[in-house]
DNA sequence: GTTAGTGCAAACCTTTTGCAGCTCT
DNA sequence: AGAGCTGCAAAAGGTTTGCACTAAC
């Protein structure tokens, strides 16, 4: 979305263009990653060493239910903060490896399909949609097997782990 | 999931069937319903009440990590925590109602498709989907146009929220 | 008997809230 | 002027951890 378009969008609203808003808007328009708060926290503050934490918070809440950013739980691989990134591209899934941390990002006809099955089926109004998938990219999947192999070939008795050390 | 097909899944991985994790589970199976921990928490107290929350934790982290409940957000519409359901039916979406908090459950072809696709198009090896659509249900469709029709026709201005009350 | 699991207390991480003062329009 | 916004401090909500004791196998 353009400054512009932001900027009318939060007018509308009776909403203020603050300064510590236009960095935050920058960074999450201008990242192309997906960005959680303390993360843009720590990258608003470079900018503007005053910006509170709270700020981001308050902040990402009214973008949220703007509609004008989508938050993302990314399977809370690295812990249960939430992701952020704008509504910019089309709907689409985020495919995690749970080894790696790798996110890709998948548009394709079966998401419209779901969404139009939904509707029809329910009579719904969708507002949000969010698709996440876990497993293991084709570059994790080769070292888990080899990995596997070097525990069986392995000089040392091919110990399990123990329950407490799969826990950790 | 049968209750000997469960004893054996934690057996073959070295762990123990306890008093509590017999709770728990049939808590889990029995219900029907997305619970949340504190929500199994408090059902599994009326059965043991010397049952720890943290035992509920640990739990649920095991059996996820297992592989024989799945965690949900529920587009965190009533907070942050998770809720669990067993994998006893087949993939499905939900569909949470941002209004009234009515959770539908989706089974439908574009599900599987998807599953393919990413599967297909990136060589990935899935273990996990997620996919939750937010939205107005029917009922809640027809009650939120009835509200606005009764601001607009009320005797009182009608007075747009102020953006500190829309936050709210 | 050994190792896994439990309960308790305390810590932890992420996010929200109350409030006084500041700032955008 | 006045409503909206910020910063600060403090609290809240959900979950995890360390450790001594207990129970399953």
């Amino acid at each position: 979305m353009s400054q512009a378009e932001t900027k009318d969008s939060l007018k509308s609203r009776g909403l203020r263009l603050t300064r510590q808003r236009k960095i935050l808007l920058e960074l999450i328009d201008g990242s192309g990653k997906h960005l959680d708060a303390e993360q843009l926290y720590q990258m608003a503050q470079k900018i503007d060493p005053k910006l509170n934490r709270v700020t981001v918070y308050r902040t990402l809440k009214m973008l949220k239910q703007g509609g004008l950013v989508d938050e993302l739980d990314l399977m809370h691989q690295k812990g249960d903060q939430h992701f952020y990134e704008t509504r910019l591209k089309g709907e689409h899934a985020h495919i995690i490896c749970l080894r790696c941390g790798r996110v890709e990002e998948f548009f394709g006809d079966p998401l419209q399909k779901l969404r139009k099955q939904v509707e029809a089926h329910f009579g719904f109004e969708i507002l949000i949609t969010r698709t996440e998938i876990g497993g293991y990219c084709s570059h994790c999947q080769r070292l888990r097997s080899r990995e596997f192999e070097d525990v069986r070939d392995s000089a040392e008795r091919p110990r399990r782990k123990t329950a407490k050390e799969a826990l950790d």
